[in-house]
DNA sequence: CAGCGTGTAAACATTC
DNA sequence: CGAATGTTTACACGCT
């Protein structure tokens, strides 16, 4: 099936088969650089240079070693322990699933100098093991070039990492780039004795919290470790969307560290500029969970304290006053610390999961939307009229939509022409956005029926919005089931840090060929509480109204049942029950 | 293949 | 008069 190009030294290509795309994986061991060839059916090649971290450009040595202990080595330690965990768990799937005299698997990809096909399932773990060993390297080599460029500064903080402190040393951790690493499978004195870091020492795991696996997109609920070990075996095993999905969380984790980065640094020009004196270190001196994009998030709220207007992250960014709509936009729902175990949590997920999904999603992943430069995954239509329902009159004017765009997203705030112009468009294309003139001019509203009449999209959006949110990631020459994984578990790993995540649902949803903003409009449509479900009809508001006619107004009664069983299915719960959970399948 | 939804671009008209 | 606003058309793309 597969064609191998050209092969050179010291790389090792590994090739992934899936039901319809050959994906080729070349390591260049020596310079650490992942450059992945995407054959599709048709034999069309694409050929991208990715995840270097933007630090390519300094070339791959790494030459302060002086067995001293710095914070990027401590950095890459808590990296590497987090991998790690990931790592042995795969492994352990693997050594189960191979044979016991399988020793390839813990071959590192610098022994592994032969052309590998994968065509057996041991082959295929060997490949996913070596892409997690390229994808430590990747960001250790990120890491080492934020250190350089003097962006990263870290201190010991991940219990992971006191944990196993003693085991490794920095420069092992280093070196580790062009050396075996280290024996996947510990001495074990139980056959969960993999992962003894946790179990015994911590009497925890870092994917299982509150009773609930915390694995990017999972949320299932385990009633103790064993049922959630039992879960973890069964639904996280070494195959290829685990190993995207670890993928996507290093690009989450990169890019928030590159956002806090870059935010630290303009708050310090700022404070510098108004003579303010920073009354605590600079965030990111302070301790730094990697594993954490929420506690990077609030971290910065509160630098910026509620009522106080977070400084534009982009200079020609206008600056409009905060206005809080009935959807309340708040990072403060990034985290999962404030909701106690029990019913609380899991009404919470239920409730936000059967609110607004979109207004969730940009909840739960707001100062990420305001910070970084990604596309948000809606359509122009879901997000106007989430604009317009925000507002407290659900009535804005032309230009208030264009700040709402600018202020909730950061990748709106370029290519102004483009996109305004595109709000435009869909305000007079669709017939349920109503315009209205009162004294003072124009205002635009949604006209609520209108738009569930709408044709349900097959995805989210367009497929250019999907294309371009993963491709904004870092992945795109990913092959199908990769980019499947990587967009399905994309914004919800923006907040796997949180106990709850009612995005997920959502997200899962719109990425298996539903769009998520049906998925808003029709939970709205059922939730009795009122405030997500404003349906407020245009001729509320008197004035001139103008009827457009869309193309298509297909009625479709059983689409919301139908859709309501969807998310009830992803979240394996009952849509009338909120506890117990139904029994994971 | 057609139909559809969506994004993008552009021309044009109207209003401010 | 120019900018902002609003309408319409055309086209590309990917999906069903």
């Amino acid at each position: 099936m597969c064609v191998p190009p050209a092969f050179g030294e010291n790389e090792c290509f590994i090739f992934l088969q899936d039901k319809s795309r050959c994906h080729v994986m070349m390591v260049e061991s020596a310079s650490e650089t992942i450059r992945t060839t995407t054959s599709n059916q048709n034999g069309v090649s694409n050929l991208s240079s990715q995840l270097d971290g933007g630090g390519g450009r300094e070339g791959g040595s790494n030459g302060d070693n002086n067995g001293e202990i710095s914070p990027v080595d401590l950095l890459h330690l808590q990296q590497q322990q987090a991998l790690q965990a990931a790592r042995q768990f795969l492994l352990q799937q693997a050594s189960g699933l191979n044979s016991p005299s399988s020793n390839e698997v813990k071959q590192s990809p610098v022994q592994v100098r032969t052309h590998t096909y994968i065509h057996t399932y041991s082959n295929k773990q060997l490949a996913f093991q070596q892409q997690l060993i390229q994808m430590q390297q990747l960001q250790q080599q990120h890491m080492i070039n934020l250190q350089r460029q003097g962006l990263v500064s870290l201190q010991p903080t991940n219990p992971m990492q006191s944990l196993q402190q003693g085991t490794h040393t920095s420069r092992s951790l280093l070196t580790q780039q062009t050396l075996p690493p280290p024996p996947y499978l510990p001495t074990v004195h139980s056959p969960d004795a993999w992962l003894h870091p946790y179990i015994e020492h911590a009497g925890s795991h870092p994917l299982y919290g509150h009773g609930e696996c915390k694995w990017p997109g999972c949320e299932a609920l385990c009633d103790d470790m064993g049922q959630f070990i039992k879960h973890l075996n069964n639904e996280h095993a070494l195959d290829d969307r685990s190993t995207a999905q670890c993928r996507v969380q290093m690009q989450v984790v990169q890019q928030l560290e590159i956002q806090l980065a870059k935010e630290s640094e303009r708050l310090q020009a700022m404070m510098t500029h108004l003579h303010m004196r920073p009354s605590e270190p600079k965030p990111f001196n302070q301790p730094l969970n990697l594993a954490s994009s929420g506690s990077l998030l609030k971290r910065e709220s509160e630098v910026y304290p509620e009522g106080l207007p977070h400084p534009p992250t982009s200079a020609t960014a206008p600056i409009t006053p905060l206005r809080q709509g009935p959807s309340v936009i708040s990072s403060s729902s990034l985290h999962s610390h404030s909701h106690p175990h029990g019913v609380g949590p899991i009404r919470r997920r239920i409730a936000d999961k059967f609110c607004t999904p979109i207004a969730s999603e940009l909840a739960q992943n707001c100062e990420f939307y305001k910070n970084a430069d990604v596309r948000p995954p809606f359509t122009y239509a879901s997000l106007i009229r989430h604009a317009i329902l925000e507002a407290p009159d659900r009535q804005l004017t032309l230009n208030e939509i264009y700040n709402w765009f600018t202020r909730m997203f950061a990748y709106f705030r370029r290519n102004t022409a483009t996109w305004k112009n595109a709000v435009r468009h869909n305000l007079s294309l669709h017939k349920c956005f109503v315009r209205v003139e009162n004294v003072k001019g124009a205002v635009w509203t949604v006209d609520e029926v209108e738009y569930q009449k709408r044709r349900p999209p097959k995805m989210t959006g367009s497929p250019t919005l999907v294309k371009n949110m993963i491709s904004g990631l870092g992945f795109g020459s990913l092959n199908a089931s990769y980019q499947a994984a990587l967009a399905e578990s994309s914004l919800t790993l923006l907040n796997s840090q949180g106990l709850v995540n009612p995005s997920s649902a959502a997200s899962l949803n719109m990425l298996h060929g539903m769009g998520h903003d049906d998925v808003s409009s029709t939970v709205e449509q059922v939730n009795s509480n009122g405030s997500c479900s404003p349906t407020l009809s245009p001729q509320q508001y008197g004035h001139q109204v103008h009827v457009k006619e869309e193309p298509t107004e297909i009625e479709e009664d059983s689409r919301s049942m139908s859709l309501m069983a969807t998310v009830t299915q992803n979240m394996a719960l009952p849509s009338d029950r909120l506890i117990p959970p139904a029994p994971l399948e």
